[in-house]
Parts: structure tokens; C-alpha cells; sequence
DNA sequence: CGCCCCATGCGCGAAACTGCGTAGGGCTTG
DNA sequence: CAAGCCCTACGCAGTTTCGCGCATGGGGCG
């Protein structure tokens, strides 16, 4: 149940405009073992973020996020997070001196890991790290995933994604045929492209790797 | 993108110990044409839960439940629900009036629907219970995909089973004769079997099926 | 003009699916 | 005890489908 050594070092990022309180964090999070990255405003996130080569983080991380701050408050900024799909990958902790409940609510159902009042348990909170870090995890992985899958999906002529869609329906060859007016050796052709580019070798595994990683092909 | 007309009329049931309160909320929804029941304790809803037939709702409905109440709190209420399952088929909209951030958080990510504070817009609240209805008719409709093949599933033999498992991982007669020490032919009846109690066509059908159905089915 | 995609035909061997018949072990019931 | 039923297991034979190699042809594209 750890953390899977081929997706990196955990790493926890702390985006808060008082300076004491990121220092503060940082020094609890090196108590417990867990790398962190400060950053001073919402602004600075999202250049460093900009930096980095790939859409999603490569290593398991968080995000520990104070919720008022000058300019780009941490609720706009979870916002934008949150559009950019990068939620489970990059779990969002906020922190707030004043915490008020139809916030807090919003922000949790919105997909927030969690939302914490100071002051805090600094083990409580710590605690919820490690957590959110093991969500990060699992997401990163789960992205891998789809990624693998959506990188073979778009390597598959039009036909083939056609022909693909009624196999993993479970129809025979001569009904895919039928359906797309064409040949069942021309069908075979193609299944067998299928089969070879998404790197399977049954029908069902393709459909098992779709209903899996593919959460575009979910049901219509 | 209505209710499903086949799962009943949505009833909303209102859980709070002051009558006023109870009888404020059936008026609105009645207003709004929703049907509504109250009840004046966390016990008189359980034991009207009891009285029911099946474990969960039939029709769509969604629980306004008051947090602080005499005896059994709605947090206690909650609880219980949700170690039943059955959050998403009836979703929890809590009512409070002093609401404290950290209790808020904490229920919504254990899955409550909502936290709304007292004052509280007559309009949001009922646009929140729809929401909360419709979300409760989905839950139901994929509860009773997961029934139709739990209870399909259950009148599979030990050895159907098997070779399903088998099946539903793509492998090919011929190897799943091998891993079971036994004949083809064997393997192919109850392939048979299971497709016919299954009520499927194919093997992909099948996998279909379980993966979309069947959270026990779910990769380990 | 090669190269790629799509489409198709032919044919062979392998695998799958089906129907029909057989058979032993275990459990229930008259 | 015997009869009946269910589960498991197999064989044979026939039909269908699959997988694959080999060969052909047309339509874009650089």
C-alpha cells in the first residue's frame, strides 16, 4: 500500500502569501519527512506550473492552499485547477484563518481534498498530506493509464476506431460486416489492426482496457 | 434527462424534531409539487425504514435532515445511512443552524449531498433537493443494473464461476481447459452455461456487464 | 512513382459453438 | 433403497467464425 517508486518523490506545494505561515509548513512538512515547494501567491503557482513540460504533475504531489489571498484568491485559483481536470492528480488542501461553511462546502463538493481551519493539528494536517498524496498517487497512475490507451486510440484510422466500437460490443465479424457494408475479410483486417496497435489479444481485453482507462468511451 | 418514469414518484423526507421546521419545508416542496413525508427523530425514520420491503428506496427520493436533534443527532443518523450504502440511492441534504466548518467538511466527504445553513434560500434549498432527486434516480437505476447481475450471478455455479473469471479475461477455451485440468469441451458447456444465466451473447457482452455493474468485479 | 489507407477475394488450419449422447458422484425424496 | 435431479465431465460430428498469409485494385499525397 505505499507509494509506487516509479512515479517519483512526493512533493508538497505550499501557496500562501504570508511568508511565516509557508516557512512555518515547510519546516512541519521537513519534520515528517515530506519534500515542499513555496510559493507566495496564487500568480507564482501557476508560472511554475507553466514550467513544467507535462499537462499533469510527474510525481505524486499536493497542494496546500490558503484560501484568501491578494489578487488571485486560492478559491479562484482551485477553480482554475479544477477546469484543467487536475484535481485528483494534484489534491487540494485549503487553509483559511476564517473559514465559512457554504465555502468550505462549495469548495469540498467541487472536488477539494479538504478544507482546514487554522489553526490546526499540525499532525492532523500532516496526516491529511500523506493522504492527499496517496490520492495523487493513484490518480497519476490512473492517468498513465488513459494515456497509454488514448496515445494507441489515436494512432487508429477512422475505420478502425469504427470497427473497434462494434467488437467491443461483442458483435461477430459477419454482423460488424453487415453493419458497415463491407466485407468480413475486410473486417478481420481491420480487428486485427486493432488488436496489434492498442497492444492486445482478445476483444474483451480491449474492452476491459477501455471501460478501465478510457473514461471518454464511457457509456453513451 | 427526467426521471425514469418506471422508478416511481420522488418522495422528500424531511427528518428535524421541531414541527415548525417540518412543516415549513412540506409546504414549500408542495409548492414546488414535491412529495414529502416528516418525521420528528432519527428513530421515527429508522423505523419507517424498517417497515419497508427492500433495503433501499424504490423510488427517487433524498433525506433534509437536521444536524442537531435530541437522542440520535443527524450526524448519527447520517452515519448509520451511509454504512448501509445507502447514500447514493438517498442522498442527505443536512440542515443546520450553527454550523461549524469542520463538521460541514467532514460530512460532505463522507458523502452527504449538502450542508445548507439556516436562514437558507427557499429556492436554493429546493433546487438543491431536485438535484439531490435526480442524482438518487441515477443511483437507483445503476443499483438495479448491480442487482439484475448479482442476482444472475448467484445462480452460477462454483465452477461456472470459474470458468467465467476465466472468460472474462480474454483467454481462449483451450487455455482455460489447461488451467482447469479439463476437456474443452467441458470448458465450452459451461461457457454455455454462464452465457445463458447471464443472459449474454458474448464473452464481451459479459465483461461489459461486470465491469459496468458489478463493484465487487473491479480489478485487484 | 512510391507510400499509406481502405477494400476485397481465396483458402487453409485452428478455434469456437452446438446438438446429441454418455456417465459417475452427491443429495433429496418417496 | 431406489428414483430423480443437479453438477461435473467427455466424446463425436457438423457448422460457423476466426486468424492469417498471399494477391489485387483504387484513391490520395509528397
Amino acid at each position: 500500500m505505499s507509494l509506487d517508486p516509479t512515479l517519483g518523490i512526493p512533493v508538497v506545494y505550499l501557496v500562501d502569501d504570508e511568508d511565516v505561515v509557508r516557512d512555518a509548513l515547510a519546516w512541519l512538512l521537513r519534520s515528517r519527512r515530506l519534500l515542499s515547494e513555496g510559493f507566495a501567491s496564487a500568480e507564482a503557482f501557476e508560472a511554475f506550473l507553466a514550467t513544467r513540460p507535462a499537462p499533469w504533475p510527474t510525481a505524486p504531489s499536493c497542494l496546500v492552499l490558503d484560501v484568501r489571498m491578494p489578487v488571485t484568491s486560492g478559491l479562484v485559483l482551485f477553480e482554475r485547477l479544477a477546469q484543467r481536470g487536475l484535481l485528483p492528480q494534484l489534491p487540494v488542501i485549503f487553509l483559511t484563518g476564517h473559514g465559512d461553511v457554504p465555502t468550505a462546502v462549495s469548495a469540498v463538493k467541487r472536488g477539494a481534498f479538504d478544507f482546514v481551519e487554522k489553526p490546526f493539528s499540525n499532525n492532523a494536517l500532516v496526516d491529511r498530506v500523506e493522504e492527499a498524496l496517496q490520492l495523487s498517487a493513484q490518480a497519476l497512475a490512473q492517468r498513465r493509464a488513459v494515456d497509454v490507451t488514448a496515445r494507441a486510440l489515436s494512432e487508429l484510422t477512422e475505420r478502425e476506431r469504427e470497427v473497434m466500437r462494434l467488437v467491443i460490443e461483442g458483435r461477430p465479424n459477419k454482423l460488424i460486416a453487415d453493419g458497415l457494408q463491407i466485407s468480413v475479410r475486410t473486417v478481420e483486417v481491420h480487428r486485427a489492426r486493432v488488436f496489434d496497435k492498442m497492444n492486445v489479444k482478445s476483444a474483451v481485453e480491449l474492452a476491459n482496457m477501455l471501460r478501465g482507462a478510457d473514461p471518454a468511451a464511457e457509456r453513451g
